[in-house]
DNA sequence: ACCTGAACACCGTTCAAGT
DNA sequence: ACCTGAACACCGTTCAAGT
């Protein structure tokens, strides 16, 4: 019964072939598993080793059902991401981007962990569900979009989500956090009001609240007024943007 | 002269201490070996015994100057955007902003694999020129915020820049990268007009130049015009925020 | 102060072999 | 079809020891 921390020991032992127990390992058992290694131990300390020791079972038993590393991440990620998209056809345009917005944060803060596999991957991009694109393009197509502006606006409004929450969540550094964080917060503080004045004269209120000058994410401080008016923001801004594309409305 | 793909051979052997030659080992020279290690292979392929290897010395070495591979990767970020903060007292605060945004772009375009490195790490953030702050909030200021708004809209202004760019230029899955576009490629174009009719319809105009259903990043396939709109909305909606903050003005 | 040489405790993935 | 057991080719980091 030797435990240490994080001794990667064989799992019990058994034979080969299925095994009888109701255990079914399966695609989705894997990834249920994965998400939860990540809640706990965040996205730098996952690994298919360990992922395959929680389920009592040897490294290239996993790889049997799910190929490759990345593609359990993009798994993750889809299970984490489904069901955020709003019903379709019962809100204005502008009301269901700003719930697409407020939903698809909750998500991510359920989840912390995994916003850096939403906006800086690419394979996690691709499994986001079809009804998220769908719903984006019917609203703006709604609000007056229409060719090569649709796809700019579509961008735009994927960006404008996606890359608030990638920023909001970003992990803090894997190790030493604290010493970290000290180092950043000293920096912070000795800022020279003659090099940064609008900085210095503002630093109660920026600092560890204000991106690249804080020093824990939105796990710890959560942005929500800077989240709701970027909301408010992309919608203002897509009103602009109609205006300008066909000034008759 | 055995010479294989990646072979970690040990370095031309020679005795410890300082070497004579002028190949002075500093920290800059590691970042910069480092970062034209990410540049040619990604950053998924980076690691701290490569970049060794290229300076001709042991992995211990490196660590002498760096302390820690994260450490490293901010020290690459920071040197990437350096000089991106357009000169201040020069521009119209929308000019200001708008600049900001094309100069990053163009920095991010220059080395697009560190891009996951600006919004998706937090350590990274910190190393952000604290110029690039300051003139935001200059800009801001001259917008006419101040207080909790002015910091509402700073975060906005970042989290559009850098969640834009993050997303743009986000990698491709490592290996099988044919494959994988191959398949997400068929999955686009077998969308059901029943199911997703305002996608379907509009696919020639947004497969592969739309985030989630492209197989490309921004260094295949450049999203300029997105950009550039999303430029516009972001100063578009600074000013809605604004008009609202001060209804005199 | 700066570097070697070697070790420690990990990785993801592959593959023959079992059942 | 599903899993074991072991191996391959890597990692980041630490540390005594050299110069």
């Amino acid at each position: 019964m030797a435990s240490t921390m994080k001794t990667t020991s064989p799992p019990k032992p058994r034979s080969a072939g299925r095994p009888a127990g109701g255990g079914e390992l399966t695609k989705q058992r894997i990834a249920e598993v994965a998400l939860a290694q990540i809640d706990e131990f965040g996205l730098g300390a996952f690994s298919m080793r360990e992922v395959a020791a929680r389920l009592g079972v040897y490294p290239a038993t996993v790889h049997w059902h799910v190929s490759t590393r990345e593609a359990l991440l993009a798994e993750v990620a889809a299970a984490v991401m489904a069901g955020v998209t709003p019903p379709a056809g019962k809100l204005e345009w502008q009301a269901w981007i700003a719930e697409l917005f407020r939903r698809c944060r909750d998500a991510v803060r359920r989840h912390p962990n995994v916003a850096q596999l939403l906006g800086a991957q690419l394979v996690s991009n691709g499994s986001l569900p079809t009804e998220l694109v769908e719903g984006v393009l019917a609203a703006l197509t709604e609000a007056g979009f229409e060719g090569e502006p649709l796809l700019e606006a579509y961008n735009c409004v994927i960006a404008a989500m996606l890359g608030f929450l990638t920023m909001e969540f970003s992990p803090l550094p894997a190790d030493n956090t604290q010493a970290w964080a000290e180092e950043l917060r000293e920096r912070v503080h000795t800022i020279r009001p003659l090099d940064h004045p609008v900085l210095a004269r503002n630093l109660p209120l920026l600092a560890n609240k204000a991106f690249i000058v804080r020093w824990d994410n939105g796990t710890a401080v959560p942005l929500d007024s800077s989240f709701e008016r970027h909301i408010q923001m992309t919608i203002d801004g897509l009103e602009a943007f109609a205006r300008r594309v066909r000034p008759g409305a």
